[in-house]
DNA sequence: TGTACATCAGTGAACGCGCGTTCACTGATGTAC
DNA sequence: TGTACATCAGTGAACGCGCGTTCACTGATGTAC
């Protein structure tokens, strides 16, 4: 992964957009405001309005670089897990040990998923927020899809599975875990959830011998 | 279930709880304001606080009225399928069949969950609204739990299936599918969630020999 | 049966602050010739 | 190398509206004696 250089300017911008994402999941995007979020970048408020042309267009900001980030991260785990192994199924499987890992170890709870939040909150959003959103559970559902795909060409899922259905299921034990963790401020119930759908998995295409 | 014959001030109070909860689910609690929910109510302000002592009330009566309506309708659909079958897999394989078609005949797409909305907000909130919604998930989870503790009594579990985890899964599950379901405006994402949870616990209790 | 009082379910007006947005302006840095 | 101009990354002040909250008041209904 590249790590860009950035100019004065586009650190500000960043670090608005790191500030947004923090109070948008804590509090939601209505009760964020610019006032708070210049106050702890340290500029004035014409000064955010050099950054976003409205509050809106703060908001697709947010979504695009975290759609962004997360499509890389996922091509990037499946990258590493696909070179461990030839075998389709133990590449997936240890792919969601990489990630449940990843998510168990966070120093904090997990700080939520912007989709999600957004997702609750869409009628204060124009319309290309809401299809943004729409693209990036698509993008997952898709890089999900790719894996199960060769993981079915080899082993034949049993009956009542069904792949796209499959795929989604990351997303919404994700977003579920994520909502089990922060009530009860507890990263583990995060990863424990991701672990159990990849319990799943191995029930769903591990063929009877092996068991 | 029995219907309780409201008052005139109880009716208008119930109406202003319908009218938020549906904008709270669309809007976010922070982007939610008195004054639309009063001109939709036909009421004035002042009416308003008469029934609420501060907008942080709202939500309380809200997160309250919401998850008591839950815990009651889990209730009744377990009791429903315990009294078809004794065996108590089959009994919650079908009271899960009942929440899919349930959630999938929705006449429009599931409208969202509370617990989940106020998770994402909670910084908004006093600290009793958090411990509320804390409390609605862990009491999904004990009543879920109970059906499962009898199950594995009669029949062991797969290896890896933890209760608990297992338990919770219906939450995360739900409110995953609940956010599928919103961003593709798709009832049948949320159903066809419930049906592959349903399935891994088929997968993660049914005897070999069953297959 | 009439009267006094209490409670219910609100009204109406005012307050004050905080919020998003606009507009004219500016000092520092970069680029062309 | 110096000068002119452009762009970057903001400042400062003002605006106006909408929001949550308060307060004094009120007409209709219920209850006690």
């Amino acid at each position: 992964m590249s790590v860009k250089v950035l100019s004065k300017g586009e650190a500000t911008r960043e670090r608005l957009l790191d500030l947004a994402e923090e109070a948008v999941l804590q509090k939601g995007f209505g009760a964020t405001t610019i006032e708070e979020l210049i106050a702890q970048a340290g500029i004035t408020k014409s000064g955010f309005f050099y950054h976003f042309r409205d509050k809106n267009d703060l908001a697709q900001a947010l979504l695009r670089r975290y759609i962004g980030r997360h499509n890389d991260l996922f091509d990037d785990m499946f990258k590493r897990s696909n070179e461990l192994t030839d075998d389709p199924l133990q590449s997936f499987l240890i792919g969601l040990k990489f990630f449940a890992d990843m998510l168990g170890e966070l120093p904090k709870t997990h700080p939520g998923c912007i989709v999600a939040a957004f997702c609750y909150q869409d009628q204060q959003f124009s319309r290309d927020v809401r299809a943004l959103n729409a693209d990036g559970i698509r993008g997952w559902r898709t890089r999900v899809r790719v894996q199960l795909d060769k993981i079915a060409d080899k082993y034949p899922p049993r009956p009542g599975v069904d792949l796209d259905v499959l795929a989604d299921m990351v997303t919404a034990i994700v977003e579920g875990g994520i909502i089990l963790s922060r009530t009860f401020d507890d990263n583990r119930m995060l990863s424990r959830q991701v672990m159990a759908y990849r319990n799943y998995v191995k029930l769903a295409f591990e063929p009877e011998i092996t068991r």
